[in-house]
Parts: C-alpha cells; sequence; structure tokens
DNA sequence: GGTAAATCTTGAGGCTAATCAAGGTTTGGT
DNA sequence: ACCAAACCTTGATTAGCCTCAAGATTTACC
C-alpha cells in the first residue's frame, strides 16, 4: 500500500501524505508477460508497484539484457524517460499479475515545487537509488562470476525465490548455464 | 569557476548564488598521486574540481577497479560516504595536480533547508546524475569490449586525450592490452 | 488435475579475452 | 634537457566463460 510506504517517512505529516495520495489518479493491472512501457514510448508516469514483479530490460540488437527487478512495494518507471521526457530504451514487463497505481508526470512535479517535505523526501529518495546503483555498478565490474552472484545473494537473497534465474542471470552478466553451474 | 557552473542553472538567482558560493570555504591542491580520500574514511564534503584530474577507484582485494573520473569542472565526492555518512569504499586520488573547492555537509544540508531553488537545483542534479549512471550501466552490461569502448569513444572522447589508458581500460571492465589491441 | 510450455540442469567443445613477458615510447621531475 | 619511471604496444599461451545440445524438472493455464 502507498500510504504505507509514505507514512514510513519521518518528516513526511498527514496533511504532505493526504494531498499526495488523491494525486495517483491511475490504476493498471498486467497480466504475466504484459508490457508497462516498451522501447521507444515516452514514460508519462510515476509508478508504485502494490503487488506482482516485474523485470526492467533493454531490448539490446541479440539479447534481452535486464537491469532490474521490481515487486513488493516499490516506485518503478523508465527513469530516463520520465525525467527527461524522451523515448525509452528500456521495457518494463510483468512477470506475474502485477498491479500498479500511478502519478502523472506534471502532477508530481507540482507536488515537488508546492510542498517542500515532499521536495525532501524525492531529493532523499533520489539519493537512496543512486547508492543502490553505485552498490550495484561495483558488482558489474567485478571480474569473476562467482563474486558478483554472492553479492547479489548477500543483498537480495529473496529475488531468487521471485524471479526466474534465467532473468537473474542476464542481470548478473553471465548465461543462465553460468549461474546454474554455480549453485 | 564554480561561480560559471552556478549561473548556467536558468532558475538561480544571483542571491541563491551569492548565498552559495561563501559556503565554500575549504580550498585543496593536491599533486599528482595524492588522495582526497582513502577506503574507510568518512566523507565530509562535496567537492569542485577547478582544475587537474582525478580518478575514482575501488582498491578491490587483487586489483584497482576505476570506476569513474573527475575533471574540468565537475562536482566530485564520494558519493555513498557523503550522503550517508559513512566510511567510503572508494579512493578518489589527483591524476595530476588538481585544484579543489569543498563545502561541508552541514553547510551543504542547511542550505538545501534554506533555499528551495537550491533544492531545486540539487534534485535535478541528482537526477542527472542517476541517468548518467544508468547509461553506465548499460555500457558495462554490453559482453563485448569493442561495443563498450565504440560507447565510451561516442560520449566521452577527450577522456582518451585526458586520462593514461590503464585507468580507462579498468573503467571499461578490460585489461590495457585488450585495450590497446581494440584501437 | 492434466498437458504443454517454459525453465533449469548437465555435458562437450570452441573462442575470446586474460595472463605473462619483453621491447619501445611517452611522461614526469629535477 | 636529461634521466628514470611510468605507460603503451605486441606476441604467445592459457584459462574460463559462452555456445550448442539434450534431458529433467517446474510452472502455467485450461
Amino acid at each position: 500500500m502507498l500510504a504505507t510506504l509514505l507514512r514510513r517517512v519521518p518528516y513526511l505529516t498527514e496533511a504532505d501524505i493526504a494531498a499526495c495520495l488523491p494525486l495517483w489518479t491511475k490504476s493498471v493491472t498486467l497480466k504475466r508477460n504484459d508490457f508497462l512501457i516498451r522501447a521507444g514510448q515516452v514514460e508519462h508516469h510515476l509508478y508504485f508497484v502494490s503487488s506482482g514483479a516485474m523485470r526492467i530490460y533493454l531490448p539490446d540488437a541479440t539479447e534481452e539484457i535486464c537491469v532490474g527487478f521490481a515487486y513488493g512495494t516499490s516506485l518503478i518507471c523508465s527513469f530516463p524517460s520520465f525525467v527527461e521526457n524522451r523515448p525509452s530504451d528500456y521495457c518494463l514487463q510483468a512477470l506475474k499479475k502485477t498491479e500498479l497505481l500511478a502519478v502523472s508526470r506534471a502532477d508530481f512535479l507540482a507536488l515537488l515545487d508546492s510542498n517542500a517535505n515532499f521536495a525532501r523526501f524525492w531529493r532523499m529518495e533520489l539519493e537512496r537509488v543512486l547508492v543502490g546503483r553505485i552498490e550495484r555498478e561495483i558488482d558489474l565490474l567485478l571480474p569473476e562470476p562467482e563474486r558478483r552472484l554472492q553479492r547479489l545473494l548477500a543483498r537480495s537473497p529473496h529475488l531468487f525465490q521471485l524471479i526466474p534465474k534465467k532473468y537473474i542471470a542476464s542481470y548478473l552478466r553471465m548465461t543462465p548455464e553460468t549461474l546454474s553451474r554455480l549453485r
């Protein structure tokens, strides 16, 4: 539930949350393999995953390179497309039945401008995501597949129950065969 | 010059810039191979590179993995350490004589809280950096060394005049020999 | 619950990039 | 400008991951 996520942020008041919640006017339900966005489309919404699981992948010339997952109660979008209002390089696809709420870019930006507490929340969310990306970069730079796997197991062991191994292998920059052999 | 960087931001007024500049009280000059920060230290400052060039690397067990460069007029710090106030995983080292200005975390956070325009600047700076990281992630995920090199050549050709090839090779997740053979 | 599809595992072989090594070139510091 | 150190290049060899393939297992959907 979105309200639960927001209530965990100490400096957001009930008034801030009450100002935010009504902006999530769009509701989306995806079946397995449905797309939330395809490469080439412009992303105009920021999404909250209520339930289900998604994968984010780059449709490269010869293969689909998996760059991330979303599940549980997290925010998700094709970030460069949403922020820069340009066509997405990525596809976002449901791995199972998935329910999402969405806020439009215009409403979201207006909220950031009108509510300093919420602007602070978004700033800290960006910092948190950026720190996560930097951690992730370390993973990708390690030359040994085994150490890349170890780091993911240490950080996100639940992924292995939730996401098909072939996508995790792609995320870890190795083939499914190599991942299977490492286990 | 720091003022030049800030004046390029359309929504920062001269008053905003005047409020910001005096906070950069610390001045640092590094010789070649000097460290701005070593792994294990906590980063309490955000830096602006006035001149020179720096590399950011991860001192891994067996090798130094290069994760980025800073030069010209850019902001730089060990980001996870600065944001989360914890020991840095990274080393920041000067590649030549380098001059920097610094603002303390406390002063910077106070500025973000007191100046909405500056908070907006920082939010957009974070978004910009995050988009760059996502681009960078694509580079790292490409399996072929040749395509990783092509993307860097397309995006930052000047790096090859500025930075020793061995660090660029590490940044591109390949050995100096492989980089040399690709050219 | 049953069936088909998707996914995972295991094996054999090939290829690419890493390693090791040596010579040539550039760069830094005095 | 000189010398020394750092850096870059090229070659030969090796190791590790990918590719291809087939069988086993799990999962999805009616």
